[in-house]
DNA sequence: TCTGGGGTCCTTGATCGA
DNA sequence: TCTGTCGATCAAGGACCC
């Protein structure tokens, strides 16, 4: 492992709490939610104001709004979260070539690649001018942690939240480890977790009294050893650029349970044609189709089919997972269907009778598709999701704050505008129509001076492409930073992808 | 309280061919 | 020809992560 903490893990604040925070004026300083709307969904993040209340993610969020019945719940919106995640990874590939995306809104760093740095000095300057062009090119926070290793880079960070780095000291990376839960470590859920306990171990320093031996025995061959030797700070997975997908998948968890048969069969084919979709655009075929199924009672079974070579042909994998649900019982109901591909391949290599019976499904798709349970959705009334950008002719850009019963209600304010006003429409009227979000922070012309630097940040010209042109975000801070009042968290994560039922 | 969606990796047991 | 063994592959489930 190398001796100078020049791996930089960036942790994105809150993320999508933040950009819709940062997108709508007037949510500034509140509690803000973002997740699944349904009756079956869950939290994808809760802001800093939020996570007050004790809403965290993952959480149901029937039971976050009984936590906190008057924040603001919106449904995500990742086109203006990817656009934001590509401004970021942008700046992190300006600093080194070897970058390392783990989601949306964190990444690794090797800075030593590049040269960007060499030693504690160098590599905490380069942390602290990254986080303060991160604010000004989006508006938004991150944290950065700094250390020779990817696991203590990610908890260094995890410990710098909200808006802030922690550099990871060379030589004492045990003394600080040590005295942490074992649920620090990566690797370590909640199952884990309850295991180690059991067993009387609680922390990381008790992980490497107790042993390599006991840990395999304990937790199995793989698992005991990482975990062995994350709890003596041993880590030297190397920051890795590019990864190529093991599988491609679609779910969906249904409001209701579907008890139907031949509903089922239907969302199945959905679900297969949805993940070929999926397939053909990142151009690779599988060889085997995954089906899942979970059940009313939360149980939760895959059954899974090889085939003989690689496909991406709709037909061949909606037969595949007709032939899977054939084997399943669903009595009683189910919640959720999936439908995935592994076995991944850049080729296909159908045989004559895979291609032929392809085409039979196809044909007999086609035939449901006809069916009115099939169908898209009726030309019925426009909906209008909550957070949603929209546009009206004569009051501008604004976003919805709520709608139902054929209304809809609009704040109409814009990120670098004051707090809106609230105004309420007809869910047909033709003057409102549904908007792109804007950028969180104004891009002005280039001949502007170089954008300041915040209170933590070096002085020096900033090597972004967009400046920052306005003050309504930094320096406001729509997000507090104390850290007395916003515990950290280990589930104040983003979720990743937000439900939505069909 | 009632639990999303999209992934990765690991373990275990069955099967099959050399 | 029969038997045992070993490794590869497949299938299913579990845990974990964001």
């Amino acid at each position: 492992m190398r001796k100078a903490p020049t791996i930089l893990h960036l942790d994105m604040d809150a993320f999508y709490a933040s950009a819709e925070q940062a997108s709508k004026p007037s949510l500034r300083g509140k509690a803000v939610v973002v997740g699944g709307l349904g009756p079956r969904g869950v939290v994808a993040t809760a802001s800093y104001e939020a996570r007050v209340f004790g809403v965290r993610s993952a959480m149901p969020m029937a039971q976050a709004r009984r936590l906190a019945p008057n924040a603001a719940y919106l449904v995500p919106r990742f086109a203006l979260y990817k656009s934001v995640s590509e401004q970021v990874m942008g700046l992190l590939h300006a600093l080194s070539p070897l970058v390392e995306p783990l989601s949306l809104d964190e990444a690794f760093v090797d800075l030593e690649a590049a040269g960007a740095a060499w030693d504690r000095d160098s590599a905490r300057r380069v942390g602290e001018r990254l986080r303060t062009e991160i604010r000004a090119v989006t508006g938004l926070t991150g944290s950065v942690g700094l250390a020779a290793s990817k696991m203590l880079a990610k908890i260094a960070s995890e410990e710098a939240k909200p808006d802030g780095l922690v550099m990871v000291e060379p030589g004492t990376e045990r003394a600080l480890l040590g005295p942490m839960p074992v649920r620090t470590l990566p690797g370590v859920g909640p199952a884990t977790g309850d295991h180690l306990r059991r067993a009387g171990i609680t922390t990381v320093d008790e992980l490497a009294e107790a042993g390599e031996d006991e840990l395999v025995r304990l937790l199995g061959k793989a698992h005991g050893h990482g975990l062995y030797a994350m709890a003596l700070a041993l880590d030297d997975r190397p920051v890795v650029a590019e990864r190529e997908a093991k599988s491609v998948s679609v779910e969906d968890t249904y409001d209701v349970d579907i008890h139907d048969r031949v509903r089922v069969g239907t969302e199945v084919r959905r679900l297969a044609d949805r993940c070929v979709g999926r397939l053909r655009a990142a151009g690779v075929s599988g060889r085997t189709i995954v089906l899942k199924v979970r059940r009313y009672d939360f149980s939760t079974l895959t059954r899974s089919e090889t085939l003989r070579g690689p496909t991406d042909d709709p037909g061949v994998v909606r037969e595949a997972a007709a032939r899977l649900l054939e084997a399943v019982d669903t009595t009683g109901g189910v919640r959720l269907l999936g439908v995935g591909v592994t076995g991944l391949a850049d080729y296909t290599q159908e045989d004559l009778f895979a291609q032929a019976a392809g085409e039979r499904a196809e044909l007999e798709a086609e035939e449901v598709a006809e069916t009115p349970l099939a169908r898209e959705e009726p030309a019925q009334e426009r909906r209008w999701p909550s957070g949603h950008d929209v546009r009206h002719a004569v009051f501008g850009h604004g976003w919805v704050q709520g709608s139902g019963l054929g209304r809809v209600t609009v704040r109409f304010e814009t990120p670098d505008s004051e707090p809106g006003r609230v105004r309420t429409f007809r869910t047909d009227d033709p003057e409102l129509e549904p908007a792109e979000p804007l950028p969180l922070v104004r891009v002005v012309p280039s001949s502007d001076p170089p954008a300041p630097s915040g209170p933590s940040g070096p002085p020096g010209p900033l090597t972004a492409s967009a400046h920052r042109g306005r003050g309504a975000v930094d320096g406001e801070a729509q997000v507090s930073s104390e850290p007395a009042i916003f515990p950290k968290s280990r589930s104040g994560k983003e979720g990743g992808a937000a439900p939505s039922s069909p």
